[in-house]
DNA sequence: TGCACTGGATACACTATTGTATCGAAAAAT
DNA sequence: ATTTTTCGATACAATAGTGTATCCAGTGCA
């Protein structure tokens, strides 16, 4: 509500933000209100609240709240995605690349945990939603096939068993899960070793 | 709206139901609303139109939803306190308690898979919710503590290593809540062997 | 400089949800 | 048999949330 005088060399005033830039803080905005509140329970007023637009802003750039759910699940999915990749690059050079993977994969911070509410937050909404079903099965598919050739990597032998290696994958994935759930619900945890180190131990010691 | 004659023997046309049978029927209903829509979606209305009540009943049963939420949570942890104290007992006994372990737990059929649904949806809550995290954080240590003693009775030299015994325990609950997901997410995962019969195996070949 | 366009802000109508106050029928007590 | 208590049902008021229509400030192009 300031007055708009004149000014020829100050910076614009209102400088209006880029689609992109709108996009990517009501993202991130709905990161941390769905992470707060769950799915059902961020309004599109408080997601907009937190981005620091107005619900214009929110209809002018999604769908509706699932848009916006599905977008931000691809944010991060793309992330992940690329943080395998880079884990996978780097094993190949290491002389321990188990453990670096497992390093890797621990980063408990704050930012982390909160995805791992939204990742769950993401999974019951998939478990009653076919589409989202769909959708999320395909997207960990991925990730498990990517997390299988980082497994044969330093295991080559298990390209020749392919039922072991998808069970050991799922194994991995869900160590990795549930010990998010644990973290998060007993922050003393991070004080101990990770429970995919003792995977990591078992699978190289597999016959 | 059936005209009322008399009649002697016939029961009674309207027989109020006893108070348990109510709340045990808004906590059924609550399953389901919250396994369909989650917490938050879940409107006190539904939940009571699933029961068969008003929500007259509901608010004379129960202090908010919250509280309907906590019901239903404690019910089913005794459930599941009782079957783990069951097969603990049976397991005593038995030559494969390990395996009879594995198979007590795994029950994916839909009542189980849709009580996994809400389970997450407690987790996630409980992730927001300070108190709520202490209760389940509480909740959870006992059954961990019950399953530690499964393990040991027939691994007893685990008694001597607590520290193993406990990551075993994490590990073992780990596994079991992230295959759940999985069978959740792809049904047709349930066709395979269950993942913790490896987890049984390692166990047991364990130096 | 002017003009059309993009897109975020605001206002509005409509619905859903919540909690409470009140009512009345069944149970229980005397 | 009559009174009292209990408790589910209904009505109501207040609030919050949604989607759409409209408005208007910046932006880019001529």
């Amino acid at each position: 509500m300031i007055a708009s005088g004149r000014n020829v060399t100050a910076p614009k005033r209102t400088p209006r933000p880029k689609r992109e830039e709108v996009r990517a803080r009501l993202i991130a905005g709905a990161m941390q209100a769905f992470a707060d509140k769950g799915f059902a329970g961020a309004s599109i007023d408080y997601i907009c609240a937190l981005a620091g637009f107005s619900r214009g802003a929110f209809y002018s750039n999604f769908e509706d709240k699932d848009a916006l759910f599905f977008a931000l699940y691809d944010q991060r999915t793309d992330r992940l995605y690329a943080r395998l990749a880079r884990v996978a690059q780097m094993a190949q050079q290491s002389d321990n690349p188990l453990r670096l993977l497992v390093e890797q994969l621990r980063e408990p911070d704050a930012d982390e945990l909160r995805w791992d509410i939204l990742n769950k937050e993401f999974i019951v909404h998939a478990l009653r939603t076919p589409a989202a079903r769909d959708r999320l099965l395909a997207s960990r598919a991925g990730s498990k096939e990517r997390l299988g050739r980082i497994l044969t990597s330093f295991r080559p032998d298990l390209a020749q068993r392919p039922d072991l290696l998808d069970r050991l994958c799922r194994m991995v994935i869900a160590i990795h899960e549930g010990e998010l759930t644990q973290l998060g619900l007993d922050p003393d945890l991070a004080k101990q070793e990770s429970l995919l180190t003792d995977m990591a131990r078992w699978i190289m010691s597999l016959p």
